[in-house]
DNA sequence: ATGGTTGCAAAACTTTTGCATATCT
DNA sequence: AGATATGCAAAAGTTTTGCAACCAT
């Protein structure tokens, strides 16, 4: 019901980049957040913050915490592909949107405008406009639909 | 990924039926399970196996083993409106489909069909066909989107 | 030095499971 | 009687929070 608003958008298209825009901002670079952000940028898609804990041999809640204010400052974003945990990813330029196949897991990734037809059809037709960056879309793929 | 397959689509219009659609099928008619099936047909919406539990007098876990013996035999669906908790409805004729505004937390629900060419459309773009009975369109609606 | 961050522990929230008892047929 | 369902308790999975110790600036 209530969205988080950035504190101020941040943006970075590299490590050091965000690390600069965070301390630009008041915040620290601690070693865990510095881990997170480098894990992040060397991914490739979204990852889940049990994963980053894990691979990063950090504190889940530490993670979260860090994702969180990543989140906050407009750096990292999160989704949902349908049950599980959330994924997060860099916030930025490639604002994807995400369609998800429930029968064998397939996650596309669709470039930012790819869904604006979708998006006017629903708009026009039913007066909502959907945001399917926080929610992807599920569904069957066409190989799992016979 | 996986996905229940119902044992057999039973059909009810009215509690009573529901309750010789079970019998038929070999289940009891316990006492929980008459008060959730009286309750689904006289709510109006979906709702929440806690509300169910809690306006019921009954145990979390029951209302859940319930739900899902009523779902694996089709009388019962649930779906997700974006985070918290699974709601659960009717299955059957009106088998619709839901629009969230995620800001003011309205809820539209759209007669069959209704989505058919937002369907087709993303059908015909990606090769997905979407789903939208299981997780509801997230977005916002035109009042809060200004 | 000081205040932001961390790990650990615990809790909140949703859902599932084990088990002994109670209930339906 | 016999199979099924129930409540209670506990656990699993995801996320949040409290707190003392630690570390970045």
């Amino acid at each position: 019901m209530t969205v988080q608003t950035p504190v101020r958008a941040l943006q970075a298209d590299d490590p050091g980049q965000a690390a600069d825009a965070l301390r630009a901002a008041g915040l620290r670079i601690s070693t865990a957040r510095r881990l997170i952000i480098d894990a992040l940028f060397g991914v490739v898609g979204p990852i889940s913050a049990a994963r980053l804990a894990s691979d990063l041999s950090l504190d889940e809640s530490s993670v979260y915490r860090n994702l969180e204010v990543l989140e906050r400052h407009g750096l990292v974003r999160h989704l949902h592909l349908g049950h599980g945990p959330g994924l997060y990813l860099l916030a930025g330029a490639e604002e994807a949107e995400y369609l998800h196949c429930e029968r064998c897991g397939a996650v596309v990734a669709l470039p930012p405008g790819e869904l604006d037809p979708v998006r006017d059809l629903i708009r026009a037709r039913f007066g909502y406009t959907p945001l399917f960056r926080h929610f992807a879309i599920v569904g069957v793929c066409s190989r799992c639909r016979r």
